[in-house]
DNA sequence: CCTCACATGTAACAGGTTACATGATTAG
DNA sequence: CTAATCATGTAACCTGTTACATGTGAGG
């Protein structure tokens, strides 16, 4: 039940249109929700059949033709609700970890060069979330919403911090088993 | 792809049934991939069908009869291939940040009192994790397979160790912003 | 006119969640 | 015999992914 909420926070700020709004989830809010166009359209036609967002009326709504849609107060208070439901943190999942622990049965093979790739990644995601820190978030900010958004960024920023420290340490024992098998 | 190869992981190492991989999936392999018993038996049908796995021979196979299941040497190679596979990292996708990012729109309303829980419900999570390392992986061991299993082991704890840091630090700055709000 | 970028959409499928159904075995 | 537990399974639904289709408007 995520996306939809996803959704109602980004129009709340912007009025937006299906494109727009899969722009926007590309450049900033990937960092904590991913979605696709088509989810995106999928889940616009849902919300409006919903009566929680509705298109501003322009032009002659057809196929190729731009849609902007607003939040209506329904939209909002449903957001308010969802904010304020008790919900389970959700089970860490994640294929790598699962591929190592595969890795411990059948043997590591070029295991090591796939964590390096990952590596190099997340250290460029890392720095990239840097820059958008020190851009965006001056130490002497104190408006409210700034402040909370910038508790998510630190938060994309301990999980990239995490991911290099966690892949370096992992990179080591690796290539250490590796040459322990080459001249034991 | 994950599932089907998690359940090989855990079949190679030791045959087992649906329900058997089901409480090992709650038991141990939790902390980097979950699966429900549904979701299991819909697999094992799966992965049996594609020649991957085989039920023993055993009794008559009907309704409420345990089936306990082994890895073809089929099964066997396809975890290696999938392990050797060139994946791309999965994107951060957390409900609780995206609540977050919704409250600096909406208002924060009780968002504290649900972090303070999720805080608890981190602490308790990283207080098992160090248990099991404590007990499971004494400092002195070498074996491989102990060695990547300890890797994985420790991004459960790095992980949690992260929640339980951003929490706390997020708590005090919603309580702060609350506190600011009544007396400003 | 053609092509390209913009914009919206369809279809099919894989994966995950929830609720419920059914048979077999064992304890009281 | 009855209730509880073990064990497997069905069905419906929602979410996410991939590939493809279609219409609009602007520039060359």
């Amino acid at each position: 039940m995520s996306l939809p909420h996803a959704i109602l926070t980004a129009l709340l700020e912007k009025p937006s249109s299906g494109l727009e709004l899969t722009r926007r989830f590309d450049r900033s809010i990937r960092y904590f929700w991913s979605a696709t166009h088509q989810q995106i359209y999928r889940e616009l036609r849902k919300l409006e059949e919903g009566g929680l967002i509705h298109a501003l009326p322009q032009a002659q709504p057809s196929r190729g033709q731009k849609r902007e849609y607003e939040v209506l107060p329904a939209g909002r208070e449903a957001l308010t609700a969802w904010v304020a439901e008790r919900q389970e943190p959700r089970a860490m999942r994640d294929p790598l970890l699962l591929r190592l622990r595969a890795a411990a049965v059948v043997g590591t093979g070029d295991l090591a060069d796939e964590f390096a790739r990952h590596l190099g990644l997340h250290e460029r995601q890392l720095a990239e979330y840097q820059e958008i820190e020190a851009r965006d978030f001056p130490p002497a900010r104190t408006a409210e919403a700034d402040r909370l958004q910038h508790l998510v960024l630190r938060a994309g920023i301990a999980q990239e911090t995490f991911w290099v420290q966690w892949l370096t340490e992992s990179l080591e024992e690796l290539r250490a088993l590796e040459s322990r098998r080459e001249a034991p």
